[in-house]
DNA sequence: GTGCTAATTCTCACATGCTGAGAATTAGGC
DNA sequence: GCCTAATTCTCAGCATGTGAGAATTAGCAC
């Protein structure tokens, strides 16, 4: 899904997953993450040879995405993501707790702000961070870039640094693993250790506070929302769109951002339905 | 996923498709329908015994659900609708053309409304009509009920009934054939001549106006909107939140309404991405 | 309309891999 | 660190997914 290039995930079981072919309904599935923002259209002949299936069998899953409403046909050879999915992000976004309780502190924390900005709640998502929320007090273009949906980079920006800061111990030996490169690029390295401290020092400060990691110019001062058990549930950040005036705004905007994350956690607690 | 009960998507193939039982991918597909707002937590073993297959096999599909990032383990036995989805809404959002479109020209037509209302731009979706974009101009809550993702009735509100006058032949035999009882009920019955009739006097407006069909007290005054080859693409509507003050208003707004349709339509054109 | 070509479905035989039942194992909670 | 429920594993049997190619359909040009 996150169009990795066909890796798997790095969180599921290493040692025999790698033998055992795709499940049929997980070739299906797979269809899917074809569909990217550079290629959105794809026909069941080009999907078939990228998954190595033969052509019959590329309509065969095409059809049963389309029959899913997961898949569209636009015309004749043309398919795009279906209207399913716009469905089940509603039932996404009806389900998610935080969000509900986040909303509005977000857009209370946004009235505040006097400059441009965009606040973000963001969560961890297969060594990536999405966002799942974005509030602006601009006319919501000059951020599109951190609409819903998102996928921003694990090692960069205050967003995602606050919620790596609290990865599990497991995560963060995968992330390891799998990013080594990018974790001393962004300073963290060059050994295991190094990046441990470098996340210990992260967890000393309660807000980081980044510049200009991710897109050049802008400033994120971020903070990690917790769930009732203690786990790193995302991340609640301000984005300025041009640097800070001064220590003391920056200062100012971090208790805003500290207790806003609090505030939300403290909304939590009641469980959500049941399951059976 | 329409969440209708199981009913199959009646505009495929009627003849022989009862017979055959379903793929392996169209069940672990049919996983994902079970999951909806009152029931958004669901156990591998519940979902088991509502999908007719035993625990193991409930199981298998989580399982593979979720390695797609489809399904996400809130905890041991409680299962929700994953953050895959959200990131291919924002796939399905990228590459709409006509949200693209419409979205500048929603706004505009709303900051030229005095009165509490909403935009909507929507669109034809398994016999329903579903809400793809909204724009308001209150704080948002008091017309939540018409976020992207919302289906609306087919035959009930302005919206709905702008888009149901244009769907081709085949379409609407379909809609006759499973829901005659709705369409009587909507006073365009009791035969199918009588129904046509009444879709034949829908074209006849350019822009429909219906009131207290779908809420009590609302308006909606909306506008189709067709596609490069005269084929209805969905409706832009205006839905006020408290009754028009007089004809002249609601001719006003008809007229923008309308206008903004058309431009919408205007921006077309140009083909996007091409397929392989 | 008529014909052309590419898209799409169909047929069928084969073997892959999905399935259910139950045993074995794991993992949360007290 | 126990205990029970959740989850995975094993395995045999057969349902069904698969590829190759033929048959059909549908869009498009003329």
């Amino acid at each position: 899904m996150t169009n990795d290039g066909g890796k798997r995930d790095p969180s599921a079981k290493r040692d025999k997953s790698a033998k055992r072919g795709l499940t049929s309904a997980e070739k299906v599935l797979g269809v899917l993450s074809l569909f990217s923002t550079e290629r959105p259209v794809w026909s069941p002949e080009r999907a078939a040879v990228r998954m190595r299936v033969s052509l019959a069998t590329g309509y065969r899953y095409f059809n049963t995405l389309v029959a899913a409403g997961m898949l569209e046909k636009l015309n004749r050879n043309r398919y795009v993501l279906g209207p399913a999915i716009v469905e089940l992000d509603r039932k996404v976004r009806a389900a998610d707790p935080v969000l509900k309780l986040a909303q509005p502190v977000m857009e209370r924390l946004l009235r505040r702000l006097r400059e441009p900005a965009a606040i973000l709640l963001c969560r961890y998502y297969r060594q990536k961070v999405m966002c799942i929320h974005q509030e602006t007090n601009r006319g919501g273009e000059p951020v599109s870039s951190y609409e819903r949906g998102t996928l921003r980079p694990m090692f960069r920006g205050a967003t995602s640094k606050v919620i790596l800061a609290y990865l599990p111990p497991r995560t963060i030996v995968d992330l390891w693993r799998d990013h080594r490169r990018e974790i001393v690029a962004a300073g963290m390295g060059p050994g295991f250790e190094d990046f441990k401290a470098a996340l210990r020092a992260l967890r000393r400060e309660p807000v980081n506070v980044s510049s200009s990691e991710v897109d050049a110019g802008r400033t994120g001062i971020a903070a990690a929302i917790f769930d009732a058990s203690g786990r790193v549930n995302g991340s609640l950040s301000i984005v300025l769109l041009s640097p800070p005036a001064n220590k003391r705004a920056v200062a100012r905007l971090t208790m805003a951002v500290q207790a806003a994350a609090r505030e939300i956690e403290r909304g939590r607690g009641m469980a959500p339905t049941k399951a059976g």
